[in-house]
DNA sequence: CTGAAAGCGCTAACAA
DNA sequence: TTGTTAGCGCTTTCAG
């Protein structure tokens, strides 16, 4: 079927051996020979075989990404930004999706392995608890993880906590007091609970009481109906809400919409990505920003500096910055003066509001 | 370095054959060998390369994916489609981009076929006049085109003709006249140019002069003064535009709040592609919807099909139906009279407005 | 400068 | 049931 090195060596005239060299090194064969060879190549459109390559342990050239969907942009917009590096580099990547289930990322992981790739580039559900990844450690590939904000592991974020942290005194500079926190599902991903220890860290400096965050149903078409008894709830209803990720403050911003409640004149919203799509929404999602490709690039960078030799520990906990969009959907509110009277509250306490 | 057969077989006491016929065919082999093989292999934490194997001559197991850019949904929402089915199939999914490049195409085309994929899935430039394709046709890998709508090859789109015709209908029935379609870059999209064909043709029908598609640059933040002089020339002014693309007609819809024209009131919207974030718009983006996943989907199963067989002329032009959303982008707007007057208009010219 | 031959990891006859 | 061996496409000594 697909012509081999032999056919080209016999439609040529020559060995396989001059063949090779022909391809693999060019200078040291006679330039007719090579002329020749070369025509050979040509005339049956031959392709050297990467497996016989690889079987004499040549490098692969392989890169294994693993995300957990493909439906949020956050990760698509990294991707753009591994993709950039990879092409221009002449790495191949291989693709695999896991949908946050930990099977999946085990199943992933296992075939990436088996195809030999040199390294890997990955999101998890939750970096520091995951017994993947000393597995990796122990027994390759190499890895950088992408969004997993850790220091414990090769990785490349940025600082979930502080960001969410500056965010959420954003929002009470603007006048906020009642400001809630949601996510998609805390339990699946380390980033919602730690963007949520600093909204409380935030909440706590002010002298405001942090709420748990209110877990929402991503995919349901309308808020639920428990959902919109917190957001609706009288005088003490929260101003403002804070989502754990774009994707998530579209559609509670749909959801609002939908029982007549308008953004931000009635409830102010504040994202977490910075995805591109944000600043094209009418008003412009306001959102704790992510450079997304420059994440993708950087894991990139990391991973062939491992590659190259460099030792884990250089990658540990690598961050990158991050910047406030102060977009439309935020509104200054009138209040009342801070209430400094709840001294209360310590760290670690995770209460409702009264 | 990574352990093999051999290492397996010696561990375990027993020929390579043997660790072979354990791994491949388990129930030719004694249970206690077995079960002492199985010991080694975990021991070793052995996995079997597939470069041995696809040496072989056996089946990679490998698709390649070549989509023009990540940084627009319709792409990535098809990627979903794919990955879900590919996962699903144990195959594995080698991922390349070529920003409308030809060059790029040429490349990915190339570097995936030299890495033996059995079938690729790819959305190019212009299906009908692309030699790459044709090189395919002869040389295989078989392929399968995705969102290019031809019915010379095998692919899987929408019938993007009829489809645009139905949404400038929808336009006109809403009482619309002036109506103008942009494109992000004509020529760089045999879509683009049939979804004009589209539009022409429902004007006409109604016996309006459909206007050439205005170029906009997609990148520019603003929209060009050449554009704005297009959208806002006095009582001449479209009232209608129609979007090659949603992501365009969302940087469009941005660069219009720029210069203070409300969508729809001062002018109506309507896309192209039912991006699933345009629902999550205020308001939602009307558009004209291609089922992105399922499209996704359905280029794989046709793929596999032609994998296992099926002649191509099966899968010549398959099309998937459409489906219109009118979102709150349109405006219904009064009107005069249709002009009746227009009929020296044929198809084929393409007039300005006058 | 070129060719013969070994060997990479694996599977599949064929033998035992 | 298990082992021996040839060979898949390629690169790389080592001779010539």
């Amino acid at each position: 079927m697909t012509p081999t090195i032999k056919d080209v060596a016999a439609h040529a005239g020559f060995s396989i051996a001059t063949v090779s060299r022909a391809i693999n090194a060019p200078h040291t064969v006679n330039p007719v020979t090579l002329a020749k060879v070369r025509e050979a190549i040509d005339a049956l459109k031959f392709h050297p075989s990467p497996f016989g390559r690889q079987l004499r342990g040549e490098r692969t050239r392989l890169i294994g990404v693993v995300l957990p969907t493909l439906a949020n942009p956050v990760f698509t917009e990294c991707l753009q930004g591994i993709d950039e590096l990879a092409a221009a580099q002449g790495f191949r990547l291989m693709l695999m999706t896991t949908l946050y289930e930990e099977q999946r990322e085990r199943r992933a992981i296992e075939t990436l392995r088996a195809q030999r790739v040199e390294g890997l580039i990955l999101t998890v559900t939750d970096a520091d608890t995951h017994p993947l990844l000393d597995d990796l450690d122990d027994n390759g590939p190499l890895y950088v993880l992408m969004h997993n904000d850790t220091k414990q592991r090769p990785s490349v974020s940025v600082d979930n906590h502080e960001a969410a942290s500056e965010g959420v005194r954003m929002l009470i500079a603007h006048g906020h007091r009642r400001i809630l926190m949601l996510a998609g599902s805390l339990s699946a991903s380390d980033r919602a609970r730690q963007r949520h220890a600093g909204y409380s860290h935030a909440m706590r400096q002010s002298g405001l009481i942090p709420a748990p965050a209110l877990e929402i149903d991503f995919n349901a078409d309308e808020l639920a109906p428990s959902v919109l008894a917190h957001l609706t709830s009288g005088p003490q209803r929260p101003t403002a809400l804070f989502c754990s990720n774009d994707l998530l403050a579209m559609v509670v911003m749909r959801g609002l919409r939908r029982v007549h409640m308008r953004v931000p004149q009635d409830m102010s919203i504040l994202g977490f990505d910075g995805l591109a799509v944000g600043e094209l929404l009418a008003p412009p999602l306001a959102s704790i920003c992510t450079p997304n490709r420059a994440i993708g690039r950087s894991a990139w960078q990391r991973l062939m500096a491992r590659i190259g030799g460099e030792h884990a520990s250089e990658t540990l906990g690598f961050t990158l910055p991050h910047t406030l969009r102060e977009g439309g959907t935020i509104a200054a509110i009138s209040n009342a003066p801070l209430v400094h009277a709840v001294h209360t509250a310590r760290d670690g306490d995770d209460v409702d509001f009264p």
